[in-house]
DNA sequence: CAATAACGTTTCATGTCTAAAATATTCTGT
DNA sequence: ACAGAATATTTTAGACATGAAACGTTATTG
């Protein structure tokens, strides 16, 4: 999960004078392309958010982020979603969720019922300990967010929140 | 993978007049903390350029991120690295390199020799034909990922990438 | 109305990750 | 030198991801 690229190094062979500026701009360390470095650090900081969060939730709730996402999706359905319509919001495989579903079912946290309209689909929904657990583990999740990513200025955390949008925006223009 | 939590709306209940501006800046859609939101956009973000490359690693070169992570890794220690060193530097359990050097053993792209000074450990080096597929790898991967983040402005980038280091480091610390 | 296309879900094979237990090797203190 | 501590790796069990194939249900249409 790193995707670090190695850049070569410059082989000194030029009878002329270097210049005294690179050609590219050297804010940082490597000479690698400003988008590789920052490729680089998003995923280093995605991976490690996701790891301490994975962490905690383990520990406190034995469950994994995964789980807390799905039922996180079903919260804010009460009419509930099919598992495609899941499968989409979580930007995961149909397959993945068959599981998924599965053993959230059977530790009685949400309710799978077939669709009377269409009998090919089933309707997801939260069952009362599901809502209850979400509601401990959101609490929870908000606070460790904020605490991981708190330490930065309102500024800056604004500055990011834009640049992210923006970013985002443009990766799934390309898609 | 979306860790999406529900705010509470607020609320009115005093008597007095509400402020005139809101007491969390509000340039989104949401009233959500703003780490919260930074967390999900950051995470989107990765995921998408993630499975973007991953895709075409796996449509060009037949291979993975993981496999080619790992050989970037050993392409910049021409003195190869043991398993461990590799596990830290990819962030990764020892289990999973095991499995990874595993394969890439058997296809030849690495090699796995037994340390003379230390016989618990391996030193792992890239061979003749892995540093040659890393190569049109790294390529083909620097493009697509100048592609995929090259629409944002040289100032948007340089903004990004002080203040995902930022992040990054203030994480690091929190571990 | 039947053949067929489209859809929703499950199953399967495969890949990657983790955490914890097992093994093997080296180091350390008396 | 030797018992234990520390270190490096492998193994195992379990979670989650994908993509492709299979299957039943619904829609379409000649």
């Amino acid at each position: 999960m790193d995707a670090t690229v190695k850049r070569k190094a410059r082989s000194p062979k030029s009878t002329r004078p270097p210049p005294l500026q690179p050609v590219e701009p050297v804010h940082d360390s490597d000479g690698a392309h400003l988008e590789l470095r920052i490729w680089l650090r998003l995923l280093a900081c995605a991976t490690r958010i996701e790891k301490a969060l994975n962490a905690r939730l383990r520990k406190e709730f034995n469950t994994t982020l995964a789980r807390f996402d799905l039922l996180a999706q079903l919260a804010r359905r009460p009419e509930g979603a099919s598992m495609s319509v899941v499968s989409d919001l979580l930007m995961v495989s149909n397959g993945a969720i068959t599981a998924l579903v599965q053993k959230l079912e059977a530790d009685g946290l949400i309710h799978r019922e077939v669709d009377t309209a269409d009998r090919r689909t089933f309707r997801l929904r939260l069952s009362q300990d599901g809502a209850r657990e979400f509601d401990r583990m959101a609490r929870r999740h908000e606070e460790w967010v904020i605490a991981l990513i708190g330490e930065l200025s309102p500024v800056a955390q604004s500055d990011l929140l834009q640049h992210l949008t923006l970013l985002k925006r443009r990766l799934d223009k390309h898609a």
